[in-house]
DNA sequence: CAGTGAGCGAGCTTCCGCTTGACTT
């Protein structure tokens, strides 16, 4: 028997702890909440001041069971779960579930997993602090309400499965916004003038001076007129203004941060992040990676410094501690950081090494000294013209922290490229070498979030934790609102008028504007319920919403409000709007019409369907059948045009005969196919036309499809076949696959070995 | 994995925030 058991919420620091306290202490894992609200009648009763009915979930069951076995063979037992409104209701449960007394139940916290601070929690623990167990309800009950309440509404006004919540829709709405900007976006184009200038005519061998002029100009003559004036005019250096400058580092990583920078520098995907993020604390290489905190702990930043005096010298440290300025921060951890600052880099696999490598960068830099700058400007000016030309350099005068780790921006064109600029004195004439160059530039519209910037501006809204950036970004995308995807962009021709030599030429240049890629596009359902929500619980998807609740919760958690009261104020009035939406709101369908047909005059309308977005020509009444047809990808409701819908009846249509059976063209759930012989063939994205595509393509791509196949199959025994996967080899049968045993030796397999595989398979399908 | 759009109705869907595996066609 053990005297002292600790539990804590994570296997992983369970086992780092034990190491710590000693033979003493047996330190075991809730493996995060243990009980939730029931899922049947929301698991709240209303009518008695929210009393919440807890149960413990059935994967719980298990780790439950062996937390009380454990606990009632201890003498005493210690709570170490976060500090935090969450880790405080899971001690809560823990002991209610436990049977622990309340009253002496020893709760401990630490921020920072290292001996120092866990001996010390151990000499000062304190009782369960019931006011912030109870935000902690008031919070879990409110999302239960909201979430619980207005899905159904959804179900009945909408379609069905679909789901709202105090999180999800707001980031919904985030992005349907975003569209919404980008769509009623105008680009409009000027021209922007860039030439570089020497201090000799004709000769750049004492460095060259790229500038560009102080105005742009809306059109090509206005333009043209400049250059004109460029070409006759005498260039001196106006002002000369030197800046020292210092530039500082980033914080430690936050999952949010961590989140953004795997994107910018690996192109890593949010969940991806998380995943080797796991693997990496799990094998004890990193600190906990769910942290809303900048904080190191003072082994962490005595580490760090040894590092850098030992790698770089003791100039290059800079001991720092970062405020957490996040909303809502609740900093139960430290920040992500190496747990052995020495370890530059650890094994394990590719995205591992690179994903630590990057976590040891940021740790590192942010414990080094500034960088120290020179910004240099000057101003060029013309003695024809009140435009200027302005150029600006930047020289690094101590790199500081910027020797190991650079942050990157979300901008696609990245930083401005920032030179040295040559020694030059006011009033020195400068002569145009090469070319001077009026180039037509378009503006751009705002950016579509990135998974990563959207994680960023939800933190910003202080909206998730955490530990729901990832699944909320899955969630939104499994439910069909919002789409992760590349666009191809579109090609446009841009004008150049070049002076040279005093000529002046005009030529275009093609560019592609509008490439896309892994953003988020909102799909029409998302919009749809994006606009419902706004129009029926404005409140709910309104950005402040959180803030305002979280204000709330925090009163709730000083003791300074109960929380039934906080949820009865909130309650009448949602519950309110919930039953008046159902009785009073017409199901949203979103349709448009577009205009009518030009040959039947019938009109053209698009809508939500059953099945989908729909383009409809014709009405059902006076016996008449109307003709549907589904939008293709890339096709909004909101913007498709009466061109655009009556193209989509085009389809399918007939290609003709080859060998006895018809070919026919058609575009469906995973874009534009041929059928061919009952057979499928998917066109070629980007190459193949539907609407133009004829046999002699079709016939191409047919016999490069069927000639993939066939390397797809390893075995062919007939109703059994050995095929190529995604995850290597496996076995198919009536349409059932079955997963290899793993050290088979493909090549060997006899039939007789297949139809044992997959008798055994089938046993452990059906016991299970 | 791909043609759907008539209507009815039973039974289902759903939240956020803590944690890991199990499993993958």
């Amino acid at each position: 028997m053990i005297d002292n058991l600790v539990i804590v919420e994570s296997p992983a620091k369970a086992k780092t702890i034990e190491k710590f306290l000693g033979k003493d202490f047996h330190v075991v894992s809730s493996y995060g909440h243990i009980r939730d609200l029931a899922k049947k009648n929301s698991g709240i009763d209303v009518e008695k001041d929210f009393a919440p009915v807890y149960e413990v979930p059935k994967e719980k069951a298990k780790v439950v069971s062996e937390l009380r076995k454990a606990a009632s063979e201890a003498k005493t037992v210690w709570i170490a779960s976060d500090e935090d409104r969450e880790g405080e209701a899971i001690a809560w449960h823990l002991a209610i579930v436990l049977n622990l007394d309340l009253a002496t139940t020893k709760r401990i916290v630490f921020h920072e997993i290292t001996k120092e601070a866990i001996s010390k929690a151990i000499e000062t623990p304190r009782t369960i602090d019931m006011n912030l167990v109870n935000s902690q309800q008031a919070r879990r009950i409110l999302d239960r309400l909201v979430g619980f309440e207005i899905s159904p509404v959804l179900w009945k006004k909408v379609q069905p499965s679909l789901s709202a919540g105090r999180v999800q829709s707001v980031a919904v709405r985030l992005i349907v916004e975003r569209e919404r900007e980008i769509i009623s976006f105008k680009s409009e184009s000027s021209f922007r003038v860039t030439g570089e200038f020497t201090k000799e005519t004709g000769n750049a061998d004492n460095g060259i001076i790229k500038a560009e002029a102080s105005k742009r100009f809306p059109n090509e003559d206005d333009a043209r007129e400049f250059l004109k004036l460029c070409c006759n005019t005498a260039y001196t250096v106006g002002d000369v203004t030197v800046k020292p400058g210092t530039r500082s580092p980033a914080p430690p990583f936050t999952t949010s941060t961590l989140q953004q920078e795997a994107y910018r520098k690996l192109g890593f995907s949010v969940s991806q992040t998380m995943a080797v993020a796991q693997k990496l604390y799990e094998a004890g290489k990193i600190t906990y990676m769910r942290t809303d905190s900048t904080n190191l702990s003072k082994l962490a930043l005595a580490k760090s410094r040894e590092v850098i005096i030992a790698e770089f010298g003791e100039k290059y440290s800079k001991t720092r501690q970062f405020k957490t300025k996040t909303k809502g921060a609740q900093e139960a951890h430290e920040a992500i950081r190496p747990a052995y600052p020495d370890n530059a880099t650890v094994g394990g696999n590719n995205n591992e090494k690179r994903l630590y490598e990057l976590i040891w960068k940021r740790t590192i830099a942010s414990q080094m000294a500034d960088a120290e700058v020179e910004k240099t400007t000057i101003t060029i000016d013309m003695n024809n013209s009140p435009v200027k030309f302005s150029a600006t350099g930047e020289v690094i005068k101590f790199d500081g922290f910027l020797k190991v780790y650079m942050e990157s921006t979300d901008q696609e064109n990245g930083d401005e490229e920032r030179d040295t600029i040559p020694v030059v004195k006011k009033g020195m004439p400068l002569y145009y070498i090469y070319s001077i160059a009026a180039t037509q530039r378009f503006t751009i519209p705002p950016p579509r979030y990135t998974e990563a910037s959207l994680v960023k501006k939800l933190e910003e809204l202080g909206i998730g934790r955490p530990s729901t950036y990832a699944p909320t970004i899955s969630t939104i995308q499994n439910r069909g609102y919002v789409s992760r995807e590349d666009r191809p962009g579109e090609k446009r021709q841009i004008k150049i008028l070049n002076l040279d030599n005093g000529k002046i030429t005009a030529t275009t240049k093609q560019e592609v504007a509008g490439k896309e890629k892994s953003k988020l596009f909102p799909q029409d359902i998302g919009m749809i319920v994006n606009d419902f929500l706004i129009e029926n619980f404005s409140d709910i998807v309104d950005y402040n919403f959180t803030a305002e609740v979280e204000e709330q919760f925090d009163e709730i958690a000083m003791g300074d409000l109960k929380w039934p009261q906080m949820l009865r104020n909130f309650y009448g009035p949602f519950h309110k709007t919930i039953e008046n939406t159902l009785e009073k709101k017409d199901r949203k369908t979103s349709t448009r019409v577009l205009g009518n047909h030009p040959e039947t005059g019938e009109p053209v309308s698009v809508r939500m369907g059953r099945f989908g977005p729909v383009a409809q020509i014709g009405n059902s009444d006076n016996g008449n059948k109307p003709r549907f047809a589904s939008l293709i990808k890339n096709q909004l409701l909101e913007t498709i045009t009466l061109d655009e819908a009556l193209n989509l009846f085009r389809l399918p249509r007939s290609l003709g005969m080859h060998e006895g059976e018809e070919m026919v063209i058609g575009v469906g759930k995973f874009g534009p196919y041929i059928r061919y012989k009952g057979k499928f063939f998917s066109l070629k994205k980007g190459i193949d036309d539907p609407y133009s595509v004829n046999m002699e393509r079709a016939l191409e791509i047919i016999s490069e499809k069927n000639e993939s196949e066939k390397n797809k199959i390893i075995k062919d025994f007939g109703e059994i076949m050995v095929l190529n996967g995604r995850y290597g080899p496996y076995l198919t049968k009536d349409k059932q696959n079955y997963r290899l045993p793993k050290g088979t030796d493909v090549q060997k397999l006899t039939k007789e070995e297949c139809l044992k595989i997959i008798e055994k398979s089938d046993k452990t399908k059906k016991t299970s």
